[in-house]
RNA sequence: GGCCUCGUAGUUCAAUGGAUAGAACGGCCCUCUCCUAAAGGGCAAAUACAGGUUCGAUUCCUGUCGGGGCUACCA
C-alpha cells in the first residue's frame, strides 16, 4: 500500500507530465507534503512553484492547469491557492478506505524498504569500571530507538555495544586494585567500588608524580601479556558487564555484540603496517600519522586547520611515538572487521558532536584505503547544566544514569500512588517503572538530537505535558473502551471475519483518521534523517487527536452503526501507539 | 586566531525554503450524576542584530554580537 503523500504526488507528477511534457525532467517527482495549517487542506505541494521558471510559465496559471487535469481525484479535493500551492482535501471516504486497509494491515501501512541494507550500529560505548552516568543517556536511548526503526523498516541491524575496555585507565584501575580495593565493597557494588578506588589513585597521582610512574608500568605489564594483571583486568570487565546488563535489561535495550576495543588489540599493528606499506600514513616527530591527501578543498579536509591564517596540517595519528596505539587506531580496525566479518553495508555511529572531526578523519582514510559503504556519524548535541556548561552537579560530579532511573520511578511511583491508590501493589510498581523509564526516554527522543540539552531533573522526569505517560494514558482510555464493549460486530471485525463499514462524520473523528494514515509516512521519515523526535512527536499528536476524539465522541453509548466506526478509530489509535512506542522503546500499559 | 555549531514566548523545546511561527511547563478562566480529569476547552506571550538571495526566509548567503565544541601524540 502506498502511502496517502506517495500516491498523490504521483497522480500529481503525472498531470505535470501531462501540461509540460518535454520541460520536465525525466526523473522528476512532484513533492507532496503535509500542510502545516489544516485550512489549506491535508496535503499541500509547491510543485508549480519549482517549475515555473524552468517552464516559463506563470505560475498560478501552471498550477490551474494541473489542478483542471486532477478534477477527476477520487482522493482529494484539488485547489488552487495563493501563489501556486496545489492543495489537496482528502475526502472522507478515502480516509474511511484506509482505516478498513490499516485494520487488515500488520505494518499500519508503513511501507518496507526498497533496498535492505547491513547497517552495524555502533552505540551507549561506556568505559570498563565506570558506571554510565547522564552523557550516556543520548547515545544508549537514540541508538537503540534507531535500531528497531532500522529493523522495522526492513533492514538487518546489528548492534555493537563498543565499551571501552582498553584504555589508559587500567593502570590506574590496576594499581588501585591491588593497593587499595576494598573486597568487601566490590562484592557489594562492584562498578561503584571500582569508580572510588580509580578517582582515589587518580587524586593521589597529582600529589605523587611517582606513583603516575607505577601506574603505568602496571600498564605496560598488563599489555605485554602478564597473567596477574590480565586476570584483574578480566574481572574488572566482567563486574563492569554485569553491572551495566542490569540498566540494559532495565531500559530494555540489547546488543548483539560487545566487541570493546581490546578485541581489536592484535588488528593494530598490522592496521598500521599496511598503511605505511600503502604510503597513506608516514613517520612524523615518531608519531605514525595519516595526512592530508589534497582531495578536499582546505575548508573541507578535516586533516587541516588554519592557523593565524595559514593551513596548518592536523593528522591522523594512529601510533605515538612511545608505540602506543590510539583511539583512531582501533576504530580503523573496527570499522574494518565491521566491513569484513559482518559484511555491513553502512555503519551507524551514534556519538556526540565533538567527536565530528574525528569521524571525519576515520571515514577519509578509508576512502584512501578504497574501503567503501555508507559511514554515518549520527551526532547529538551536549548535555549542559543550567550554566551552559558541560552538565556536572556542584561538587563536580556527573550524575549516574542509576540515580536518574532510580529517581523517575520514585516520582512515578508517587503520581501512581496519588491517582490509582486501590491498584495491587506489584501492579503499581509494574506502572511506576513503565512511566518513569518511558518519561525519560520521551524525553530524550522528542529533541532534535542535533540540540544541546540542558540538563533538568524537573524536565527530564516530568510527567505531565508533552510526555509518556500523557500517550500512554490515551492507550490507557482505549483499552478501557474495548473492555467494556460487547458488540459482536466489533469482535467479528476484530477477527477478520467481517470488513467494518466505517462511516466518518465529525470533524474529530476524521482528524484522528487523518492523525493515523499520517504513521506510514511518518516513520520511513523518521528513519531516513535519523531524526526519532519526528515519531515523538507525531505520536503526542496522535494522542493529542484521540484524548480530543474521546471528550467530544461517545464510543460506547453510541448508536450501532456509529459505534463500529468509533471502535475502528480506537483499535487503530491503540495499535499505532502500540507500534509507534515500541519503536521508541516504551512500554504502554493496559491500566494506569 | 581559524573551522564547526547554536541563538525562537517568562522557562524548556518544535517547525524537508511555504501561507496567520507550533507545543509543553509556569500564569489566568471554564468543564467530572458521562467509556480512567495522568483528560478536555479557552486567554496572554517569541524568530539576537543588520544587510542580501527568493514569488515567499526561523530555515540559504554575508557581517556584527553572544553561548558551546574542535584545533598532532586522551577517549
Amino acid at each position: 500500500m502506498m502511502t496517502l503523500p506517495e500516491q498523490i504526488a504521483e497522480k500529481l507528477t503525472d498531470a505535470l507530465r501531462a501540461e509540460l511534457s518535454g520541460a520536465l525532467p525525466e526523473n522528476f517527482q512532484a513533492l507532496v507534503v503535509a500542510s502545516q495549517d489544516l485550512r489549506y487542506g491535508d496535503y499541500q505541494s509547491n510543485a508549480a512553484m519549482v517549475l515555473a521558471k524552468s517552464a516559463r510559465k506563470n505560475p498560478r496559471e501552471l498550477a490551474q492547469a494541473v489542478v483542471t487535469r486532477l478534477e477527476g481525484m477520487t482522493e482529494a479535493e484539488v485547489s488552487l491557492a495563493g501563489p501556486g500551492f496545489i492543495n489537496f482535501r482528502i475526502t472522507a471516504t478515502e480516509y474511511e478506505a484506509r482505516m478498513v486497509a490499516m485494520l487488515g494491515d500488520e505494518r499500519l501501512g508503513v511501507p518496507l524498504v526498497k533496498h535492505p541494507q547491513k547497517i552495524v550500529i555502533d552505540f551507549s560505548a561506556p568505559n570498563v569500571a565506570k558506571p554510565m552516568h547522564v552523557g550516556h543517556i543520548r547515545s544508549t536511548i537514540i541508538g537503540d530507538t534507531l535500531a528497531r526503526l532500522a529493523r522495522f523498516m526492513g533492514h538487518i541491524v546489528i548492534t555493537d555495544n563498543h565499551i571501552g575496555d582498553w584504555g589508559t585507565q587500567f593502570g590506574m584501575i590496576l594499581w588501585g586494585w591491588k593497593n587499595l580495593l576494598n573486597q568487601r565493597e566490590l562484592e557489594h557494588d562492584p562498578i561503584e567500588a571500582l569508580l572510588v578506588t580509580y578517582k582515589e589513585v587518580n587524586k593521589r597521582c597529582k600529589e605523587q608524580p611517582e606513583l603516575l610512574e607505577a601506574c603505568k608500568s602496571e600498564l605496560v605489564r598488563l599489555q605485554s601479556g602478564d597473567v596477574e594483571n590480565l586476570r584483574i583486568w578480566e574481572r574488572c570487565i566482567e563486574v563492569t558487564k554485569r553491572g551495566l546488563q542490569k540498566i540494559y535489561d532495565q531500559l530494555d535495550i540489547h546488543f548483539d555484540y560487545w566487541l570493546g576495543e581490546s578485541f581489536y588489540n592484535d588488528a593494530l599493528e598490522p592496521l598500521v603496517e599496511d598503511l605505511l606499506a600503502r604510503g597513506i600514513a608516514r613517520e612524523s616527530d615518531g608519531a605514525i600519522c595519516v595526512f592530508s591527501d589534497g582531495t578536499h578543498k582546505p575548508k573541507d579536509d578535516p586533516f587541516l586547520v588554519n592557523k593565524e591564517g595559514e593551513w596548518q596540517p592536523v593528522p591522523a595519528i594512529i601510533r605515538k611515538a612511545d608505540g602506543a596505539f590510539l583511539y583512531a587506531t582501533t576504530d580503523l580496525a573496527t570499522l574494518d572487521y565491521r566491513i569484513r566479518e559482518f559484511q555491513a553495508d553502512s555503519i551507524w555511529y551514534v556519538v556526540g558532536a565533538p567527536q565530528e572531526k574525528h569521524f571525519k578523519q576515520i571515514f577519509d582514510i578509508e576512502r584512501m584505503r578504497g574501503v567503501t559503504g555508507d559511514f554515518r556519524h549520527v551526532a547529538f548535541g551536549s548535555i549542559l547544566g543550567k550554566d551552559r556548561r558541560p552538565f556536572k552537579t556542584r561538587d563536580g560530579e556527573t550524575v549516574s544514569l542509576q540515580d536518574v532511573i532510580d529517581e523517575a520511578v520514585e516520582r512515578a511511583a508517587r503520581v501512581v500512588e496519588d491517582k490509582s491508590p486501590d491498584m495491587p501493589a506489584e501492579e503499581k510498581a509494574t506502572v511506576a517503572e513503565a512511566v518513569g523509564i518511558g518519561a525519560i526516554k520521551f524525553a530524550e527522543l522528542s529533541q532534535n538530537r542535533l540540540s544541546d540539552y540542558i540538563f533538568d531533573w524537573d524536565k527530564m522526569l516530568s510527567l505531565s505535558g508533552d510526555t509518556a505517560p500523557y500517550l500512554q494514558n490515551s492507550y490507557v482510555r482505549v483499552r478501557a473502551i474495548e473492555r467494556k464493549v460487547d458488540d459482536p460486530d466489533f469482535t467479528a471485525m476484530l477477527s477478520g471475519d467481517v470488513r467494518p463499514k466505517i462511516d466518518l462524520v465529525e470533524e474529530r473523528e476524521i482528524n484522528l483518521a487523518r492523525t493515523l494514515a499520517r504513521f506510514a509516512e511518518v516513520v520511513p521519515a523518521t528513519l531516513d534523517d535519523c531524526r526519532p523526535n519526528l515519531l515523538a512527536s507525531y505520536l503526542y499528536e496522535l494522542a493529542r487527536a484521540f484524548h480530543s476524539f474521546y471528550e467530544a465522541c461517545p464510543v460506547l453509548r453510541s448508536t450501532s452503526s456509529i459505534r463500529i466506526s468509533r471502535l475502528v478509530l480506537c483499535e487503530l489509535t491503540a495499535r499505532v501507539l502500540h507500534l509507534g512506542m515500541s519503536l521508541l522503546g516504551i512500554r504502554l500499559l493496559e491500566r494506569m
